[in-house]
DNA sequence: CCGGAGATCACCCCCACGGGCGAACGCCGC
DNA sequence: GCGGCGTTCGCCCGTGGGGGTGATCTCCGG
C-alpha cells in the first residue's frame, strides 16, 4: 500500500467550505497530495488539461456557468486523461446518468465518511468504479425493470409539464400536435402508473426522472 | 478585536467533509474555537444544552430524523441559549421562513467566502444578525409585495397538489369539501399569476414557496 | 364594536385533460 | 424482409379542474 508515487487531486468544487473540508480530509490520508482548487467547472477542464492531476474530485451543481457533468466530459474527452470522481450532494437519476456517460470512474455523495472518501479516491486513481450504495441501487433498479425507463422524448415532455404548460403549449413547443402530446403522456401514465400530470411530475421528480 | 474570552462552537451538520471544511475555515480564526460536531439535528440539541457552546452553526437538511429549523426552535427555547447560525447550501421561503421564526440569529449559504464566515461567527456571538445577499433579498421583496405571500392554508393545498393528488382527495385530507379547495386554488392561482396547477406548482418551487 | 383577512361552502358554466381505440411512419436489429 | 419500438396523428366521450360570483363564520386588531 506504500506508493512510490502519490495519487494528485483537483478538488473542484463552488464552495469554498467544501473544498477546505476535502482537502482536510484528504491531506491527512498518506500517498493523496491536492495539486490544486477549482471554484467552476470552467476552472476545472483548463487546470486538468495540465497533465499533472490523477483524479479529479468533482462537483455536479456549480452556481454559475458550466455543470460538472459537462465538465466531466470535456476532462475525460483528452488523451491520458485523469479519472474523475463525483462528489456531489443529491443523487438522481437526473444527476447520475448524465455523469456516468460523461466518462465518470465513480459517484459517492457528500454524506460519505472520510473513510470511504480516501478509498474511492484510490479506487479511481487504479480506474476502478467506486459507487455510493444509494446510486448503485437505483442502476440496479433501472436494470431490473427496463420498462419504467421514459424514452427521450417523454422524458422532454414531462419536463414541460413540470413547467405549466398546457398541452397545447407543448404541442407548440416541440412542433407536434397536442394529440401527440397526449398520446405521449397516456404512456408516461402507464408506465409511472399515475392518472394525472401533478402525480406524473411528483412521481418522476420522485425517482429523479426530471429535474427539480 | 482581541477578546479575552473565545467564542465556543458547535458545529451541526450530518456532511462530514462539510463540518472538516468549516473547522478548518474556523479553527484558522482567532478567537474562535470548535467546542463539538454534531452529525444530526437531535445531538446538536443535546450538546447545546450542556450550556458551554456560544454560537452553533446549523445546516437545515439532515439525512434522517429532526430538521435544522426544529432543532433550532428547541435550542433557543431555553433561556441562556446560544445564538444560531443558519449555514445552509439552498435558500428558499420554505427554509428560510420557519428557521427565522424559529429564532436563528442569521442565515448564511454555504457558497460564502470563508472571510463571511468568520465574520457572520463574531456577529452573531454578538447577538446581531447576518443575512446571505440572496436571503435579504427575497425577504425584502416579501415585505414590498405581501400579496403574494401564500396563507397557511394556501401553501398546505399547494404542497399537496404537488405531491400530486386531485382536489377531492386534497380535501379529504384536511376534512374540507373539494370546493373549499378549488376556492383556495383560485385565489392561489391569482397570486402566482398562473391558471393551472401544474404551473402553481411549477411557480412555487422557483420561487421558493414549497419545497422540492 | 366594527372592519378586514382567512377559511369554509355552494352554485353555475365550460373546456382542457384523461381514457380508450386505432393507425400510420421510420428506424433498427435479427 | 419482418417485427418491435418510438413517434406521430386522429376520433370520441366523460369528468375533473378552472372561472366567476356570492355567502357565512371566526379570529384578530384598531
Amino acid at each position: 500500500m506504500t506508493d512510490a508515487t502519490p495519487i494528485r487531486l483537483l478538488l473542484a468544487d463552488d464552495h469554498p467550505v467544501v473544498r477546505a473540508g476535502l482537502r482536510a480530509v484528504l491531506e491527512t490520508e498518506p500517498g493523496l497530495v491536492v495539486m490544486a482548487e477549482a471554484a467552476t467547472a470552467e476552472e476545472a477542464v483548463a487546470r486538468a488539461a495540465e497533465g499533472d492531476i490523477d483524479v479529479v474530485l468533482m462537483d455536479l451543481q456549480f452556481g454559475r456557468g458550466m455543470g460538472g457533468a459537462a465538465a466531466t466530459a470535456r476532462i475525460t474527452a483528452r488523451p491520458g486523461a485523469p479519472r474523475v470522481l463525483i462528489v456531489t450532494t443529491y443523487d438522481s437519476d437526473a444527476d447520475t446518468l448524465p455523469a456516468i456517460e460523461a466518462g465518470a470512474t465513480g459517484y459517492l455523495l457528500k454524506d460519505a465518511p472520510p473513510e470511504d472518501l480516501a478509498a474511492a479516491v484510490r479506487t479511481a486513481a487504479a480506474g476502478r468504479t467506486t459507487l455510493a450504495p444509494s446510486v448503485a441501487d437505483r442502476l440496479m433498479n433501472r436494470l431490473r425493470t427496463p420498462g419504467t425507463a421514459l424514452t427521450r422524448r417523454e422524458t422532454e415532455v414531462l419536463a414541460l409539464v413540470a413547467e405549466g404548460l398546457s398541452n397545447q403549449a407543448i404541442g407548440d413547443r416541440l412542433h407536434v400536435t397536442e394529440g401527440t402530446v397526449k398520446s405521449h403522456l397516456a404512456r408516461i401514465y402507464a408506465k409511472l402508473d399515475v392518472d394525472s400530470r401533478t402525480a406524473a411530475v411528483a412521481a418522476a421528480t420522485g425517482l429523479g426522472l426530471i429535474r427539480r
